[in-house]
RNA sequence: CGGGGUGUAGCGUAGCCCGGUAUCGCGCCACAUUUGGGAUGUGGAGGUCGUAGGUUCGAAUCCUGCCACCCCGACCA
């Protein structure tokens, strides 16, 4: 992270946080732990958030807002949620500064809160608390309500993009008259995030559901979904959670059934955050910078013209104009780089820097044979075509460099998912290629936390699509009627 | 919060041991030549050496406190 912009492709570490900051992504704040987003990054996440905003409306969900300040009453209601973020909480304790009388800035003690008030980590219990005054009857049900907001979480050590202090997400907290019900929409949206990560982001990812030791702090179930990445890491990138009754007992959120019967009602809780951000960097960028999949750029294609004088920059211009026109028709994003301050060796590595999928580069000897060079950036390979027809080109190759990506990223977790069935080869994997490690596991969380004390590898989670299988814990030999996912993670 | 490290121009750095107000590269500005993969030449601008104290004739350099960041650990989306 002490590596800044340079100038030149050779200079690019391998290292992904490097990477980000060179890509013009983000940078670390002022603020302990907080990121700056810029322009060009904050695009992207724009982009996560208007496709996944859709889906949410499609499932039925509407967005709405709740307070940023939790009062520390309303946190404490919840036994094991409280208990799993009590040690990561902001508080505000002061409402007023004041000058001291030599001239610094202090704390006005006399400006206490009666109350402290906690910046939200999430924001359950701010919002059961509120849900209780909107529901009465299960005519009020489902609740079924997304917030985009950010949060804060005060981490012993941060990481940009991956566990930064503030983050940026979605949260979702749903209402159910019954337990099917709340399980049916956990299932759902987990479903949602899966599709968005391998359609969208072109990250394969594994569905599954925590143990009781990785389960979130008030939830009954986590289901979560786990990406790979190029270094052999996993990373959990999206969670969804069936929280059972618990929230709505220590709200006191009753409703009255059909049947005339005062019943708890049945909660969800599910949300993606800017650690996509970090996925998508860190599952395909190279050494030449970002690598973004078509559906989620900003910018799909960008166009470089060649040119010495402007005559050919107008010819070219003429061209670029219809060019664009067309790609525009198709909802495809365009830039025209037409800047004459850099070359276009410069542009092109820019360009490739940000992730632009393709590049079409066309100068005086294109006008003259009718061509362009069309360059894609996941293969880094580059081509002379025709400019007749070039649009429905374009799409086409834009359709290729998605699945491309896809597969790519498919393949790599393919070859780093290893089947092992005694401890020696768990830690020979694990020191080797990494990766997700399938195996047998007794079932206790006492297994669990040696093997984590002992290698570092974590049960990422239990797939929701294993089959039954006879054998032993790898770890105490004791009977396991199913292989669970190890794998060191962020 | 524990262990280790770092902080010098927009970025990356040398100098620190052994005190004498700062090196180099990239970037930036001007001009010229250039322009199909990160241009070249010449000239130029840019620095409270993280911060607050201390020692000293004199501190980037030695000492102390503080702050920030990075790495490892514990914690975690």
């Amino acid at each position: 992270m002490s590596k800044g912009i340079t100038s030149r492709a050779e200079d690019y570490s391998q290292w992904y946080n490097d990477l980000v900051i060179k890509a013009d992504l983000a940078e670390n704040s002022a603020v302990r732990g907080c990121m700056v987003i810029k322009p060009y990054g904050y695009a992207i996440w724009e982009r996560m958030q208007a496709i996944l905003d859709k889906r949410f409306k499609e499932t039925g969900h509407s967005n709405a807002y709740f307070p940023l300040f939790i009062p520390k009453s309303f946190f404490s209601k919840e036994a094991a949620h409280v208990e799993g973020f009590a040690t990561e909480c902001a508080v505000v304790t002061h409402y007023r500064l004041k000058n001291d009388g030599t001239g610094k800035i202090v704390v006005d003690e006399d400006a206490k809160l009666e109350e402290e008030l906690i910046v939200r980590p999430t924001s359950e219990t701010i919002i059961w608390n509120t849900y209780r005054g909107w529901i009465e009857s299960y005519r009020d049900l489902p609740i079924l309500v997304n917030q985009w907001a950010n949060v804060v979480r005060w981490e012993m050590r941060t990481r940009l993009f991956l566990r930064t202090a503030e983050f940026l997400w979605q949260e979702g907290h749903t209402a159910h008259a019954t337990r099917e019900e709340a399980i049916e929409e956990t299932e759902r949206m987990l479903d949602v995030y899966a599709e968005f990560a391998e359609n969208i982001l072109a990250v394969p990812v594994i569905r599954g559901r925590k143990t009781e030791n990785e389960r979130f702090a008030g939830a009954l179930d986590t289901y979560c979904i786990e990406a790979l990445m190029q270094d052999g890491k996993a990373l959990q990138a999206g969670t969804s959670h069936f929280l059972g009754q618990n929230f709505a007992k220590a709200f006191d959120v009753k409703f009255t059934s059909k049947e005339g019967k005062l019943e708890h009602v049945w909660a969800t809780s599910w949300g993606v955050s800017t650690r996509l951000m970090g996925a998508l960097i860190m599952a395909h960028s190279d050494d030449q910078g970002l690598v973004l999949p078509p559906k989620l750029a900003p910018i799909q294609v960008v166009i470089v013209p060649i040119f010495k004088t402007e005559e050919e920059k107008a010819q070219i211009d003429v061209f670029v104009d219809q060019l664009t026109n067309e790609l525009k028709i198709k909802n495809i994003s365009v830039k025209y780089d037409e800047r004459d301050t850099q070359r276009p060796g410069f542009k092109f590595a820019e360009w490739e820097l940000k992730g632009v999928p393709v590049r079409v580069a066309v100068g005086a000897r294109d006008m003259q044979n009718g061509t362009v060079e069309l360059a894609r950036r996941d293969t880094q390979t580059k081509e002379t075509v025709a400019q007749e027809g070039l649009a429905g080109n374009i799409e086409q190759l834009l359709h290729a460099i998605q699945e491309n990506i896809y597969q790519k990223a498919l393949n790599f977790r393919a070859s780093h998912f290893t089947e092992v069935n005694s401890y020696d080869e768990f830690k020979e994997v694990l020191e080797g290629k990494g990766g997700f490690i399938s195996c047998h596991w007794d079932g206790t969380t006492e297994t669990e936390k040696r093997v984590k004390e002992e290698t570092k590898a974590t049960i990422r989670c239990i797939p929701l699509d294993v089959k039954d299988e006879e054998g032993v814990c790898i770890f105490t030999g004791k009977p396991s009627n199913r292989r669970v996912l190890f794998a060191k993670a962020y």
